[in-house]
DNA sequence: CGGGCCATTGACATCCATCAAAGCGTGTGG
DNA sequence: CCACACGCTTTGATGGATGTCAATGGCCCG
C-alpha cells in the first residue's frame, strides 16, 4: 500500500461510536454483536491526493470503507488506456469487485487527502459467525454494487453526451444530499478528465456539454465548482434525448 | 413467474451428481456438507424461448443457475428504452444484481427452450452455517459478476464498433469453449438486435461490422451461425483503435 | 515567479445513428 | 402441406454528434 499514516483504532475509533455506523454496519445488533463489529476495523488510513489505496492487480486483503476525502477507482488495460469506474466519498464501500486471491480488479486513487477504514477480508468470516446479519449485508452491498454499474450502462448504451452530463451532475447532486450537504452547490473532486473517462467520454466534450448548460441557464460553473439552479431542466435534457 | 412446468427434484436430480457440479459449487466439501448442499436446490424449471424467468421490480426470492439453454438479461427505464446487460448459458448464475426486500433490478428472457435450477434465497443463509465455504463462494460469483461489469464498462467506454464486435465475439468463444463446445464454429443464441443493444452500438452497425469482417476474411458468417476463421486478427481489430 | 496541468473554445474529420428498402427465414394458420 | 405474414438481416444514402487536433488562458503549487 502507499500510504504513510496508519493509525491504530482507540478506543474512541469505535464503529459502534463512528457516525458513519448506521450508513457502514447492518442494523438491529445486539451489545454483543456490537462488540463483535467494533473488532472488525482494526485500522483507518490516510492517503494523500493522487496517491493510491490499492492497485489493480495488487493482493486483495482488505475492504475499505471512506471516511472522509474523494476516491476515483480506475481500470486498464493491456494497452495502457484506463476507464474511471467510479467515484465514492463518505460512508462508500471500496474494492468490492475484487476477489481472495485473484487480486484487486481495479485502482484506487485519492482525489483529495482522505481517510478510510480498513476491514480485513479474514475477519469478516470470522465475525459473521457471530452475527446473523453480516453476510447479508454484504451480499447486499455486493449487490448494490452490481445495481449501480447496471444503472451506468443502461445510461452509457443510450443516452448521449449531454444527457449523460446530466445524469451525471443529479447523481453527485443526490448523493451529497444524503451525506447532508447542499444539493445545488456543487465543490467536485475529479477533474474534467476523470467525469469523461466516467462516461465513456472526452474533456472537450464534458466542458462543451457544461459550457450549454450555462448558456440554457441551467447551472453556474467556476472551474470545479457547479451549481445546479434548475435540476427539472436537467432532467429534460436526459429524457429529451431519449424519446 | 411465467414458467409452466416445475419438476420437483427427482433423486437423479442431486446437485452432487449433477453434471455441473464443479462449476457451480464450491469445492471441497465433505460428504455431509454435501448432503447439505443437495438440500439447496429444490426445483428445476423449463423456461420456454421468449418466456421470461424473472422481471424487473418483481420481488427476489431465488438466484438461478442455468442448466441448458440460453438467457439474456434486461434492464429498462422509465422511458421504456431497453438495454441487454448479459447473456447466461450452462453453469452460469442468475438474478445475483438483486436484493432481499427490494426486487430484481433487471429481467431475463430465454433466447432458447431452457432450463434453470432453482436456489431459494433464504436457504442459503440457513445452509451456509454448516458450509464454511459456502458464504465465501457466493461472494465470490458476486465479485465475478461485478468484475465481469467492470470490464464491459472499460470496452465500452474507449472501444469502437468494430473493436467491441470482435469483444463480443471473442468473449463468447471463450466462453463456448469453456463448456467444451468449438472455439471457432458459434451457434448465435440471439438476434443481431440483442448483441446491438448488448454494445450500445444499432442493429445495422453489428450487421456492417460482421460483414466487414467477412470481406477481411476473419470469420464466416450465415445468418446465426458464425465461423471464426482467424482469432488473431480479431486481437487486432480491438487494438488497432486503441492505439 | 514560473512551470505544468487543467479548462475552454474553435475548426475539422469521422464514425455511427437514422431512415429507407429489399431479401430471407421462421412459425402459424388455413 | 403450403402460403402468408411478420420479424430478422443486410445494404445503401445521409446527416449529425462527438472525437481529434490545436491554441489560448487560468489556476495551483512548488
Amino acid at each position: 500500500m502507499d500510504m504513510k499514516i496508519k493509525d491504530e483504532l482507540s478506543s474512541r475509533m469505535k464503529c459502534t461510536q463512528c457516525s458513519l455506523f448506521t450508513k457502514c454496519m447492518p442494523q438491529g445488533l445486539n451489545v454483543n454483536e456490537m462488540t463483535d463489529i467494533d473488532a472488525l476495523v482494526t485500522q483507518r488510513v490516510k492517503v494523500k491526493r493522487g496517491m493510491s489505496l490499492f492497485r489493480q492487480s495488487s493482493q486483495f486483503n482488505s475492504m475499505y470503507v471512506v471516511r472522509t476525502g474523494y476516491f476515483k477507482t480506475v481500470i486498464s488495460n493491456e494497452n495502457g488506456s484506463d476507464q474511471v469506474l467510479g467515484f465514492y466519498t463518505r460512508s462508500d464501500y471500496l474494492g468490492f469487485g475484487s476477489v481472495l486471491n485473484e487480486g484487486h480488479n481495479c485502482s484506487a486513487y485519492a482525489l483529495e487527502d482522505s481517510e478510510v477504514c480498513i476491514i480485513p477480508y479474514l475477519k469478516v468470516d470470522e465475525i459473521a459467525k457471530t452475527i446473523k446479519n453480516l453476510q447479508a449485508h454484504i451480499r447486499k452491498l455486493l449487490s448494490k454494487e452490481i445495481a449501480r454499474e447496471n444503472f451506468e450502462m443502461l445510461s452509457l448504451g443510450s443516452v448521449k453526451a449531454e444527457g449523460r452530463i446530466a445524469i451525471f451532475l443529479l447523481n453527485l447532486s443526490a448523493r451529497h444530499y444524503e451525506r447532508g450537504y447542499s444539493r445545488t452547490d456543487l465543490n467536485l473532486s475529479m477533474s474534467r478528465q476523470d467525469i469523461a473517462s466516467f462516461l465513456g467520454l472526452t474533456h472537450e466534450t464534458v466542458t462543451r456539454g457544461l459550457s450549454k448548460f450555462i448558456k440554457d441557464g441551467i447551472i453556474l460553473v467556476d472551474n470545479r465548482r457547479i451549481v445546479i439552479v434548475d435540476h427539472d431542466m436537467l432532467d429534460l435534457v436526459i429524457n429529451r434525448e431519449n424519446s
